[in-house]
DNA sequence: AATAATTATGCAAATATATAAATATATTCT
DNA sequence: AGAATATATTTATATATTTGCATAATTATT
């Protein structure tokens, strides 16, 4: 019983961390950053079929809550995972929505 | 790459599942149920000081969204977690907001 | 320096969510 | 049936989120 033991701000930033997962598309942005992939915003608009400012305003999200990290390299940035444990929540999720 | 094989509503089924737990409250509540643990609303409310009506609402939307059960007994419903696995999802969120 | 390519931000309307107070429902006990 | 206890629902107000468009900012190329 570990997060008891969590402050409320601890409680907040955790609510908030998952807040930024828990929406369709981010996760499936997630869904493609699994085993340290780093994808561009380009790369993540065309493989999602959605708006360039559509992706650029979830990634910052995730990037603002702790999931993502960012890396400029030249025109591009790319965005990957913070903590790779995290791929576990998708997939965790995920098998307990399949049933 | 599970989830990207998922359809569209089971994206957004598991967004809601993670909707529902992204609460500050209701991170504090699935705390408490680890282990298969079983637990009524007053205990809750009384565990976590707050107000009868908001404890019911929360665990209502945990249920709604399958993350929780319930199984009334007499005067007491008790809620539990329908996955055991979902205690995974706050425990890794705990970790990655502990550094 | 002008253009193109990539990414980020500001804005506004529609939609969704949180909270608490009041009330309703369900169950047990006498 | 009536009172007490436990849980659920309704309602209203306040706050937050989502989305796309327009635009700005950054970097590379010619």
């Amino acid at each position: 019983m570990k997060i008891n033991e969590l402050e409320p701000e601890k409680l907040e930033q955790a609510a908030n961390m998952l807040k930024a997962i828990a929406h369709p598309m981010r996760i499936a942005i997630l869904g493609h950053l699994d085993d340290g992939k780093k994808l561009t915003v380009t790369e993540i608009h065309e493989l999602l079929n959605i708006e360039q400012s559509t992706t650029s305003h979830h990634l910052g999200i995730l990037k603002d809550k702790g999931v993502l990290q960012s890396k400029r390299e030249g025109k591009n940035t790319y965005y990957f995972l913070k903590h790779c444990s995290l791929s576990n929540i998708v997939d965790c999720v995920s098998k307990c929505t399949m049933g």
